[in-house]
DNA sequence: GAAAAACATTTTATGTTTAAAATATTCAAA
DNA sequence: TTTGAATATTTTAAACATAAAATGTTTTTC
């Protein structure tokens, strides 16, 4: 019944809005499949380590950085607002996994680094993290992995435009 | 230096994990494009139609049933817990957007569908929601489109057979 | 050098999301 | 038919997320 109809009047306006549902579909797949993968990856983190993805993204940015970022850093890596982070590290100070010291000539801000604990404890979900995500998304060509790639910078470029 | 170090000693350990690290470096793109276009969809919902993502996609299900769904169905189609579209729906139904009835021969089950007021509103709703979406992922060439489609179909079957 | 602006963070209030327990109903089997 | 398993939904508690206000610090500007 759609195709039937796409075919019979093709002008302007119905080539736009076949172009939007296109792009329409497109989204939901996009999110239905990243939605996927982060609900796996949710549940393999809780059941497996008792951590929340939040916590583990938190440390992964960390784990990056070893000089140590300040709250506002982990804010913007993680996307997420500021009071978010502030909850998130005040957890993963009181386990011990983080420490947060001011830094000399800026006493608004801290600097939070990986504990020795807290290094440890990411290097061993890390490994895990990286072979389930693996297992998710390791199986795709070169050329597929490429090609999504450039496409998905291609999307993020679009929409950092449309946002004034 | 990771190049050299890769071609340096290629054996199957590092090859392995060269995947696993390509495999990670496509998820952190695709969970940071896909949250972009979500929150960028989320704002434009909240100011134009003070409506939430969550409220609008359960309409969203509904508008497309229009015989109506159990609240089992739209979680499930929602990919969300059920104590969530729970919540949901006393939020719709109390701005007279749906309406839940009881189902004949299954007193457990409730028939939601769309009232009138609904739909209407909907139907503003998803005009507007479309071409949002269009601006975020309607520009790229057609085959750039079916690779998408057809890699994302891939990575869904691949995440289905994982989970036990 | 004092007032104002900008900055880094935390707090607060509100709302979302999940997992798990609780409730109620239906179905299956012994 | 009564017991038990499965189903559909709601409730509850805890974690997460945001915006906005509050706090304290630094920088700018006049």
């Amino acid at each position: 019944m759609d195709s039937a109809s796409d075919q019979a009047g093709l002008d302007h306006e119905s080539r736009l809005e076949h172009g939007d549902h296109q792009a329409v579909r497109l989204w939901l797949r996009l999110l239905t499949c990243t939605n996927l993968v982060e609900r796996h990856l949710r549940n393999r983190l809780r059941t497996e380590f008792d951590i929340t993805l939040p916590r583990f993204d938190f440390m992964a940015q960390l784990a990056r950085e070893p000089k140590g970022l300040t709250m506002g850093d982990l804010s913007q890596r993680m996307m997420v607002s500021g009071g978010n982070v502030s909850g998130i590290a005040v957890q993963l100070e009181g386990e011990g996994l983080i420490s947060r010291e001011p830094v000399p000539d800026n006493r608004r801000a801290f600097c939070v680094t990986l504990t020795r604990a807290g290094q440890k404890r990411f290097a061993e979900m890390a490994e895990a993290h990286e072979a389930w995500v693996a297992e998710c998304l390791g199986n795709l060509s070169g050329a597929d992995y490429e090609q999504m790639m450039s496409v998905l910078k291609h999307i993020k470029l679009d929409v950092s435009r449309i946002e004034p």
